[in-house]
DNA sequence: ATTAGCACTCGGATATATTGAGTGCTAATA
DNA sequence: TATTAGCACTCAATATATCCGAGTGCTAAT
């Protein structure tokens, strides 16, 4: 016996309130609301008659649902929806930092690009008390502060790269023919004359080709150019950081048998998250995926608050936050927000 | 209604094989064996009565119990102890590397220690099937190769230290005055000519005070000894690495409700791992913690395959898996054994 | 020493009551 | 007309009873 559906309209002043309670509610409970205890817990001056009365005209208009005959209601992909976009609404942009403390003293200290993201997606993690998720950059659009040759045996160059962010970026090559130690010092010397100040995507696709054709004293350029190019050929592909799964199992409803296997499907398949990731990539701000809205049929029963970030202008990668549908946006929201900020300001800022 | 134990005596052949088939059985299905079932289903030449007796003693030895009256029989943690010994016997410490087929060459590929780490960590719970836990080495003993300053900007520079290896450590490190480029490589040559083929603890320790009294000509020593000193202080903590969790969340008996509860503590509280690692490093070869021998009461249910690795001759960390009590010995043992002599090789051979 | 036979045990599955927080509907009320 | 009180009804969750079968220990025969 199907609940009729009526057709949408517009929320009424006391609907739209009682609508954002109830989600607010069963987000914190993880239980039906029933009209009783409802308007009893919070002392509203409705009976729960007319409660029923709302909910009832909610129901049909699909922003809640009942589990089964009996029991109170629960919020829709659609009443989530609803209650976040309202939170969207009022919320400030500006950022909190004495609300949201990160710390990011380790962070400042390191410089190895690798770890800063593994620290980032571990605070925020422990910041949300969900499991957070990260697509490195690939580093294409970087700009390039200096290049400098090390040896390491007779067929190996050590290649390594600062950003003029201070970043630190290392590769291996392998070379044919030995070099001394002062001769790398002056390719280095001359790749950062000529490569300093480009992205590594001008270099790869421009730059040599000028280079090459150009004629240099002093200096075997043929050689330094030929170490460079390979080191920039096929730079770092993007990386997808999981950390905080163990929160997820804190959640009751997670460890549910079928949950259990939509997140063990998460985990292993970290193809679905990128996917969704990339998707992120094409707005700038936070963007949220609920439930349903996460068009993978592995998946269910999650939401994904995640946001964008820029090295300058260009947005290049993407972190965020995954839990389950029933999750606490109101927090989550600006703590996405803010780590997408602070993501982009220690790509982006030049070290002086 | 307690069953009486009796005085500990050495099995004879034939409880012995027995009892190793039935843990082996038990590893294999996760129920219970009971006798009928069991003759049955290996054609045994003996009659479920006789398999009774035999059951009945090795209880009354403590080898095996009953998780309930009328059930069949499921190991203890002594059972499981004898089980994996008479293993530890026979088995062969030869490596055999074709059958565990370890995907290397991104190992060999890549120069930065905490990625190799990762990779190894990665690949040894994928291999097994179950968590994969890793205690990076603290570099004191590692051998310098070169040493390289590069210049950040006014007031930093980054430290690179390439080890005897070929690995490669990086460090930001703040400098009060302002150098050049070209002073920078001066210090680097001098550094490595003084420091290298030493380890960063006999640096630490005696070469410092050695060189302040030296006197040099034409070099700043005392800034690049300040750098120097500064960047090796106090080196890279050891850091645990866990991989593989989700592996642990297929196994039925690890998601039942109180086992959840010490598998989260172990993942939250790495400390846990991290204490019991530090013990595998005072022995060389395979250990291996089975039940209740994890003495930690947070911990139940789980055993643990572990060794240390080493660099040269000297133990520095410890890698192993952690997993059900009933877990597949005959599998990790090998295989945490093998991964333990990779390690060891990674770090102590010399690049030419 | 081994085995067949037998009475007994008890966890797990299945069926059956009990409870209580929830509902929708109707009629009375402000 | 919107709200509320009252009431019969629903059904998940819990508790209770019953049955089944794979397991046991023990005893007597081989």
């Amino acid at each position: 016996m199907a609940r009729e559906i009526i057709k949408d309209r517009p929320l009424d002043e006391r609907e739209s309130s009682i609508l954002q309670a109830v989600v607010y509610e069963h987000i914190s409970t993880g239980k039906p609301v029933g009209s009783r205890s409802f308007v009893q817990k919070y002392s509203l001056s409705i009976s729960p008659a007319t409660m029923r009365n709302i909910m009832f005209d909610l129901e049909r208009m699909e922003y809640v649902k009942q589990p089964h005959t009996s029991a109170g209601r629960i919020p829709t992909d659609k009443g989530y929806r609803f209650y976040v976009n309202s939170l969207l609404d009022t919320y400030d942009h500006s950022m909190k930092d004495h609300e949201i403390q990160v710390r990011e003293e380790a962070i400042k200290r390191e410089v190895q690009l690798d770890k800063i993201f593994s620290l980032i997606t571990r605070m925020l993690s422990t910041e949300s008390r969900y499991a957070a998720i990260m697509l490195t950059p690939r580093f294409d659009y970087t700009v390039v502060k200096r290049i400098v040759l090390v040896p390491m045996d007779q067929s190996e160059v050590l290649f390594i790269l600062v950003t003029r962010t201070g970043m630190v970026l290392t590769r291996k090559v392998l070379i044919s023919s030995t070099v001394t130690q002062d001769e790398l010092y002056d390719y280095s010397k001359y790749l950062t004359g000529e490569l300093g100040g480009y992205s590594i995507n001008d270099i790869r696709e421009r730059i040599f080709d000028r280079l090459r054709s150009e004629k240099v004293q002093g200096v075997n350029k043929e050689m330094a150019l030929d170490i460079a190019e390979l080191a920039v050929a096929e730079y770092e592909e993007p990386h997808l950081h999981i950390e905080g799964i163990e929160n997820l199992l804190k959640i009751p409803e997670m460890v549910e048998e079928e949950r259990l296997q939509s997140l063990l499907k998460i985990i292993e398949e970290k193809n679905i998250l990128r996917r969704i990731l990339e998707r992120a990539l094409e707005n700038d701000g936070v963007w949220t995926l609920i439930g349903e809205e996460i068009e993978d049929e592995r998946v269910t029963g999650c939401s994904m608050v995640s946001t964008s970030y820029k090295i300058g202008n260009r947005l290049v990668g993407a972190i965020g936050v995954i839990g389950p549908t029933r999750m606490d946006y109101e927090k989550v929201v600006p703590l996405v927000d803010y780590t997408g900020r602070v993501v982009t300001e220690l790509l982006t800022k030049v070290s002086t």
